[in-house]
DNA sequence: ATAAATCATAAAATCGATTTTATTGGACAT
DNA sequence: ATGTCCAATAAAATCGATTTTATGATTTAT
């Protein structure tokens, strides 16, 4: 009643709390891939009723963690090389659409909110107060934000999403591989700056599919 | 407990039949957008406790058609010109990349469903008993479903159902322009026959983007 | 007269119990 | 032995009632 949130739990609503929670334990795979997720055994871990946690899992079928069988309850997600395999392909196709319109609109406002989102970011990787994970989502997304197209810009977050979860699964307490992304990151933002789409496409598209090889190496 | 099971009605449990109750009034636009969906008045409309309804309302989450505001309830998601036009726009880029990638995959097999169902379409057209509707997405659907990317292919027919409430929106009982759009629909299908990815994607880009521009002098 | 605070009402969220539906293991017949 | 049917159990789905939270109206103080 007082002070002391933990990031995700002591949310507003009991189905928010149920549903950030879920998330993240989908996510990091400590819920494990088509694993069976029953309303009980959820009751007991997160303490409180069902008709949250139904929501929760209801509300996270959008987001493809987890899958509902009518009559038959609620799963985690499958996963499998093919679909990581899309994941990654999309990602590539859809940032790539998103990644051109931005630039195409390119203004010194969205430029400098580029550069102060990937300095935060670089910082994280220093102090480990700050969680990396978060800011490194929020440069990639701000990469891509400027294209007036929030539509397109949900499916990025979500296959972003799917695509970090294999990396949890890949290895549990994988040690980001820094010096090599840092450098990519880095041209990335250079090219951008410099409103040259082919060349930000092509490195941002490498940067994905170098850490995507990466992980395959460990799901197969 | 026999036959006589209502298109949409009639479903297995009472979540799915609030689920594509919900769906289709709010497709249709019998439930207007930017409504507020409150559950006792729902409970009225489809007899049911908030339980499966709330549920129901949770799962539309995920096909953007519904908002949901912790603690501040639902309601159905806003339309605008702005989001028409990027639902469009959008349709146009992801329907290009999975038409590309099924027509590089192409396959008699492939080949023959895309003529059935456009065959099957085309009689609908006439045979009133048959809903059209339904079986013009089926067509749509078919014809970039040869892609291999399952996630893409959701995407797609998300965007479909988002651009069609739009039309439902425009005019209620708008007479389909039925002609114009035979013809189209024949031309993509030849084009994709031959396997000719330029022309059937330009075909089909410009058949969303004549409707689309009709649909817009209705909205504004 | 305007802004903040309080209260009353309406709605959302949640719980515990009940009803339905699926699943499993075993009895029976072939 | 093998497959089918049935009963017992486990789980999901649903309901009705309760609690919590937001909203709008009214009051009070400046």
């Amino acid at each position: 009643m007082s002070i002391g949130s933990t990031s995700s739990a002591m949310e507003s609503s009991a189905t928010q709390g149920a549903y950030s929670t879920l998330r993240d334990l989908i996510l990091t795979g400590e819920l494990a891939p088509g694993e069976k997720l029953k309303i009980d055994n959820l009751r007991e871990i997160l303490g409180m009723g069902a008709a949250p946690i139904r929501e929760a899992l209801s509300l996270l079928t959008s987001d493809q963690l987890v899958v509902r069988q009518d009559q038959r309850g609620f799963r985690a997600a499958d996963t499998s090389i093919e679909n990581f395999q899309e994941i990654l392909e999309l990602r590539c196709q859809l940032e790539s659409i998103a990644l051109r319109q931005s630039i195409e609109n390119t203004s010194d406002a969205w430029i400098e909110e580029v550069v102060l989102s990937h300095h935060r970011m670089t910082r994280a990787e220093v102090d480990p107060k700050k969680n990396f994970e978060i800011l490194h989502k929020a440069f990639h997304l701000k990469l891509i934000g400027n294209c007036n197209s929030p539509v397109l810009l949900g499916f990025c977050s979500q296959l972003y999403d799917l695509n970090i979860r294999y990396r949890y699964i890949a290895s549990r307490a994988f040690a980001y591989e820094a010096r090599m992304v840092r450098d990519e990151h880095q041209c990335i933002v250079d090219a951008v700056i410099e409103g040259d789409f082919n060349k930000a496409n092509q490195l941002l598209c490498e940067h994905y599919k170098t850490t995507g090889a990466f992980v395959i190496k460990y799901i197969e």
